[in-house]
DNA sequence: ATGTCGCGTGTGACGCGA
């Protein structure tokens, strides 16, 4: 079984690219984030003529996730229960006996801002989302884009990076405290090349230069985490001519 | 380099978010 995640930048401006990728690599199981489309407008038809289910949640200008599936989910979830939201950023379902969450957590702007507050409440929430999730399956996947960097060696230049947004202290211990939950970073679990990243700035020729941040992210939780074969990130659509600045990141479980 | 995208507003540059 092969899941993904991707941060597609606008679902309406990348559709051809997702599906000519989707062709490419016919996984079980696509999350996106950053669809920025109202649910009326949501590509349903096409995406279910290249032979995927999906539920799709989002809105206007802003955020908007989607989950798209060979076999159907079940029980989907959008946005996180008992916490109120106006933006569309998690979107959960079981397939194939996996449930499957895909979040696109917010991007926090910086640590003084009012962003950053909304971060850490809806961080708060997700982890109560996840603690509930896991009482009730054993085999969990949370993926998306985190909008965290966990570690240093995650960033291309941590000494300019320290204490800025993707960066604190803060959202890494919220990334430890998912880890504490259990689960587990995939991509972690194997030998990977120095300097990988899943996002690079459009500005400053950020992916030639190889300039990004770590941020997209697949968690296993602990029964799974014996069944994952592999965990790469896809740099091969930021090479297109009209890139997302987020790669994918794939995961094989047996 | 405050260096680029994408969206909405509303017709063409601008503000916002990332």
């Amino acid at each position: 079984m092969k899941l993904a995640t991707w941060n597609v930048n606008s679902l309406n401006v990348r559709l051809p690219q997702m599906l000519d990728w989707l062709t490419a690599n016919p996984v079980d199981v696509l999350v996106l984030q950053e669809t920025k489309l109202t649910d009326d407008k949501f590509p349903a038809a096409e995406i279910e003529a290249a032979g995927y289910q999906v539920h799709w949640f989002g809105q206007k200008t802003y955020n908007g996730v989607a989950l798209l599936s060979r076999s159907a989910a079940s029980d989907v979830i959008k946005n996180l229960p008992g916490f109120d939201d106006p933006q569309a950023r998690v979107i959960a379902g079981t397939v194939d006996g996996v449930r499957c969450i895909g979040a696109y957590f917010p991007n926090g702007q910086a640590p003084d801002s009012d962003k950053f507050v909304y971060k850490m409440a809806w961080l708060e929430a997700l982890q109560r989302f996840v603690a509930a999730e896991l009482q009730t399956h054993e085999k969990l996947v949370l993926m998306g884009d985190f909008n965290i960097a966990p570690t240093d060696a995650d960033v291309y230049d941590p000494i300019a990076w320290a204490g800025q947004i993707h960066c604190t202290p803060q959202e890494r211990a919220h990334f430890q405290a998912l880890q504490a939950q259990g689960l587990c970073d995939a991509f972690r679990l194997f030998e990977q090349a120095p300097k990988s990243w899943s996002w690079w700035d459009y500005r400053n020729l950020a992916f030639r230069k190889n300039q990004g941040l770590r941020i997209d992210h697949i968690l296993v939780s602990q029964a799974l985490k014996n069944e994952v074969r592999a965990c790469v990130i896809d740099k091969l659509p930021r090479k297109n001519e009209r890139p997302s600045d987020h790669a994918p990141v794939i995961i094989e479980l047996a």
